[in-house]
DNA sequence: TCAAACCTTCACATCCATGTGAAGGTCAAC
DNA sequence: GTTGACCTTCACATGGATGTGAAGGTTTGA
């Protein structure tokens, strides 16, 4: 697969493809006359790298916990330096954090549409309910 | 409260509350010498506020949500326009997105941890388990 | 063989959340 | 009454994720 196809399967740029790769979060192979190939998990990969930006958190943290998401199996034992440790239980926690922050106010933009809802079939009923 | 102490309790700095308030995501009373005056309630707006950049939310969108947070029976009925409804749904499930995406990349990189953990323990125990 | 649709690198532009500093007004304390 | 800590506005700077365009090579198909 060649960078055109994996932009629209991912959605994301072709610059921006070539951004991810200058950050080392995915990498490519290359073809005689220079054009990247990628291997067909790279969709996935990217889907998730959007995923994680989307949601906060920046490249360089994303580059750090990619490895731990491939073959947990086998890559447990690569490099895991006590500081590399230190700082994805510092992402864990704070990825924790925005879960909780995002369903609280996920929860109020909830309840407040169906407030909305239901108020809008109690004057569509009858008028008057509260406003006026 | 003005606006080092509302800084001070908040971490924002004071730039930034300044910002915060030309967005329109927080309001301020002026006193006669042209200071900005917050009242009490201020404070927890700005953590929310935080938390929800932090989880990547842009200013123009916090800015949409914020006011269903406040006191839901009093704004149902304030002005909500079909349109807005729209976006607020839609936001609501962009945020479900981001929480499910958070979740289970969160729980991969805990699995990992956990994962490593139990590794140096059987290494301490008796080497040679996987790797070698 | 030529055009269209790919690809490459390089580089500058943009948006947004922040930082930072200048130039100046206000207030409390010594 | 002057110093220092606060406040104001204005404005330029920065870093990260993107857009965009130029200048050029490659592949494919009429």
């Amino acid at each position: 697969m060649r960078i055109g196809e994996l932009s629209e399967r991912t959605g994301a740029s072709r610059r921006l493809l070539r951004y991810y790769e200058e950050q080392g979060l995915i990498i490519s192979q290359r073809c005689a006359n220079g054009y990247r190939t990628y291997d067909e998990r790279l969709a996935d990969r990217v889907l998730q790298i959007r995923g994680l930006l989307d949601a906060g958190l920046p490249t360089r943290i994303i580059k750090q916990i990619l490895p731990c998401l491939d073959k947990p199996r086998d890559i447990v034992f690569a490099d895991a330096t006590p500081e590399m440790l230190t700082t994805l239980e510092r992402e864990r926690d704070r990825m924790t954090e925005r879960i909780d922050c995002l369903i609280r106010n996920r929860d109020a933009v909830a309840a407040y549409l169906e407030a909305v809802r239901d108020n809008v079939r109690c004057e569509g009923a009858g008028e008057a309910s509260v406003r006026g």
